[in-house]
DNA sequence: CCCTTATGCCAACATGATTGACCTTAACCC
DNA sequence: GGGTTAAGGTCAATCATGTTGGCATAAGGG
């Protein structure tokens, strides 16, 4: 069996398979990727993801190590869609903006994988490249580095947190969304005044909200902030030009 | 077997199990999360959890109706434990702070546990008495109900997903600890500068800060947003006495 | 055109959740 | 206390899962 993977760019021969369908790890990926979303989360198992391909469920093994090492790719290929959805302007600020909410976008497009792969760090080139435009944004910016690496530690875990959940509550609602809206309905809005008042209060307020992401608006106040300390760390480098901004 | 599962508190006979424990859901959940704490975010299964509890595995599912719903009396667990550690003050800021924190903590003192239940609603009740705190604390800090409602919005997401995101860095590291690092090392800090310049003249600064959580930060972020929105609100509802604060 | 070996397939294994049938004994009634 | 009942324990079986060892075959370099 599959002592050791050959990775992609060395592969030589490619053998069709007993159905004709010729492997790749960009089909299997995305036909992982196809099988998550229309089973749901549970959904990508390698015997089905073998069936499929056309394939036996043991040739994943000549292409990824392990599901674990498949679930990486996958967050490697949101990441690409994001990065190849977006264009640089040179205004640092929307820049970012745009940059966080296509990798929200792009996760949130594939719910289920995104769940996977959120909280996992690949180390992989469209990863990584990610990392080095958010990095170079900021420096190019006029952020001193110290304040840059801030910034980018706040920025990409912030993205991925909110991917990671509302993706999840997305996957949920496809996967169970009976009983999730039936929880809420039946439970937070029949909460009694004198127990809850304040639920009671706002049951009809949280109902329209809790449907929206929080992301955009939690984006917006971490952009703010760096905006401020960006004219913080400018006036001091130029001291006498002008007052310190907003403190 | 287990058609229906009897609720707790209508629990009359207790038989002791083979070995002479005698369950009950609290004992149930305490030591599947002894378990995850030891054998890690896989190690929680059924067959190992009853030999841990000296019953058959199948018993499990006279209290739970089935691992799903135990995952759920877990997160409400980690919800109760973090609101128990918690005192108000008065001060809607302080209070929101510490009260972010504790459920922050409290997830991270489990990272196992909190990978799997950070992102799910489980509409028991020490989760709506968390809900419920919340937006007592806004409602009383003068806020509008809309306003309070987008800040409770904001703020119950963005720590349930840094929970979930923390966790996930800090289970790993328990369980591919190795992996991981040596991923850090050997792909981030060793990148050459001529084609990832930022991440190479910041790699040192990435070290020391990618160990630590962003959450802190951005809830400060979000709490002095806040703080601008309810003294605007404030403003106008008593035109006059003042300018606006800093639009 | 032959030889090597990469790559696909088959069968098997260990372990997972879950369930149906059964049995034991705690709890309640008299 | 003794009898009755069913809650709550156990057992055995089912079916799905990831993963691996051994084998076969065709791709492609020489």
């Amino acid at each position: 069996m599959a002592k050791q993977v050959v990775a992609e760019t060395e592969r030589r021969r490619r053998r069709p398979t007993r159905q004709g369908t010729v492997l790749s790890e960009k089909l299997i990926v995305r036909t992982a990727l196809r099988m998550l979303r229309e089973h749901g989360g549970t959904g990508l198992t390698a015997r089905r993801l073998g069936t499929a391909l056309g394939a036996d469920p043991s040739t994943l093994y000549r292409y990824f190590a392990g599901l674990d090492d498949l679930t990486r790719a996958i967050g490697e290929e949101l990441m690409g869609r994001a990065l190849d959805t977006w264009t640089a302007t040179g205004e640092w600020r929307s820049d970012l903006r745009a940059l966080g909410r296509a990798i929200h976008a792009s996760y949130l497009a594939d719910p289920q994988a995104a769940v996977l792969t959120a909280s996992r760090v690949t180390g992989r080139p469209r990863e990584i490249a990610v990392d080095e435009t958010i990095l170079g944004i900021l420096r190019g910016a006029g952020f001193p580095d110290v304040d840059a690496v801030v910034v980018y530690h706040a920025f990409i875990d912030l993205t991925l947190a909110f991917a990671a959940l509302d993706a999840g509550s997305l996957a949920l609602t496809e996967q169970a969304r009976v009983a999730d809206e039936e929880m809420w309905r039946s439970t937070y809005a029949e909460l009694p005044a004198d127990t809850h008042p304040h639920i009671a209060a706002t049951a009809r307020l949280l109902a329209g909200r809790m449907n929206h992401s929080a992301y955009p608006v939690v984006l917006d106040t971490l952009l703010n902030s760096a905006a401020e300390q960006l004219a913080w760390a400018r006036a001091r480098r130029t001291p006498g030009t002008g007052s310190a901004p907003n403190p």
